[in-house]
DNA sequence: TGTACATCAGTGAACGCGCGTTCACTGATGTAC
DNA sequence: TGTACATCAGTGAACGCGCGTTCACTGATGTAC
């Protein structure tokens, strides 16, 4: 076994064990590729303590999933925004930002395959609606439609419905992505060619060559 | 409990039992949405056996889910060709069978979008190789380059790389597919608009409107 | 036509497993006096 | 400064559950003679 040994808090750092749980938790999935492998048993394991006390810090299984998939929405719009900022710090213009983004897209579902699985494949669905899909979650969506609209803006995309426009885009980066993970084996078209030809043609960009 | 009575197969008939598990098995997953739903006392609840009956016609579990996986693709590929050929019969242009095509897929993961899923989206990786990317599973794909290419040949498409445009259009396919199935609630653009974008962008259709 | 028997299509009970969760507890740590 | 005590951060044992799988079996069905 590879049991971790873990001091004890001391007291009043209690809620330190909260972020080793998630952490724990987090990393888990991230190996073992599925929700399903994030038990409460295996958690505890992966950070070293007893099952029961995780629940001095979450209520129940479904709620360090939650955690995991709100950890997994801030990652994700943050690689996002970071490399669209990048972008635009380096004077670049609406296009190139809007690849920027998408590429980021991208690369966050390549490096962490099943966090980026957790964000749009949970199908679970709560009574209460906390699964609806809330702005925190639609936040990388706004911000692909208001790249899209720079463009058309700058005369660079000839697309009348910017946000049809972002949604086909978002569809091929979803499906790239999953099937990417998902079929490792097949022979993938190189992924820079493949976003140039969504982009283009799902934005309508103009000075296509 | 929803208990079937199931009467005794006579001598001679006990491989009709194999198709009743495997529809048993089929329509559970459809059902229950995931799967994991798939256990062998679940099945044998669904049929109205008892679980050890299962094991004269499956080695074990993933045998049946395996045989799922099997049927699915070859209803999905068979609801496919019958769009393309029904098209084809109708005198319909390449850009008509390919959309044909591409709305058959759409038709296919959503009204079955549990056995959709299965097809694309088993994280499974056994070490014999059979779930490498077979040609069975490969079929409509293969078609769909078929279909972009006849629209080169017709010089309806620009493209200089079918394989890649049928590469992004699957990807928006299957993008579109899941997301509306995972994230029903929120609103989304008409398919046929959606599709008519991604099949002309991504195919580069010239007399694009 | 009758009967003994082999075969076939299943069944019922049981196994060990890991799971989520509950419960009573322990022992170190800080604090009031 | 010493000490009794409350609090905090956990633990260990146990529960009931559904699961995949194994095993010895049963009883109806067909067949050989």
């Amino acid at each position: 076994m590879t049991d971790i040994v873990r001091e004890r808090n001391r007291r009043g750092e209690g809620a330190r064990l909260r972020a080793d749980i998630l952490a724990g938790a987090t990393e888990l999935l991230e190996q073992a590729g599925s929700e399903e492998a994030v038990t409460l048993r295996a958690v505890a394991r992966q950070v070293g303590i007893s099952a029961p006390s995780i629940y001095s810090h979450f209520p129940d299984r479904e709620a360090i999933v939650e955690a995991i998939v709100d950890g997994a929405f801030s990652d994700f719009n943050a690689a996002i925004e970071a490399a669209i900022d990048a972008a635009d710090r380096a004077g670049q213009d609406p296009l190139a930002r809007l690849r920027a983004g998408c590429a980021a897209y991208l690369r966050f579902a390549a490096e962490r395959p099943n966090r980026y699985r957790l964000l749009f494949e949970r199908r679970k669905i709560l009574g209460s609606g906390q699964f609806r899909f809330s702005s925190v979650r639609a936040q990388s969506f706004d911000l692909l439609i208001a790249n899209v609209r720079d463009c058309v803006e700058a005369r660079i995309s000839a697309s009348t419905d910017p946000e049809l426009a972002a949604t086909a885009i978002w569809a091929a980066l979803h499906g790239l992505a999953t099937l990417h993970a998902n079929l490792p084996e097949r022979p993938w078209p190189d992924t820079g060619v493949l976003l140039d030809r969504i982009i283009c043609g799902l934005a309508q960009i103009t000075g296509e060559p």
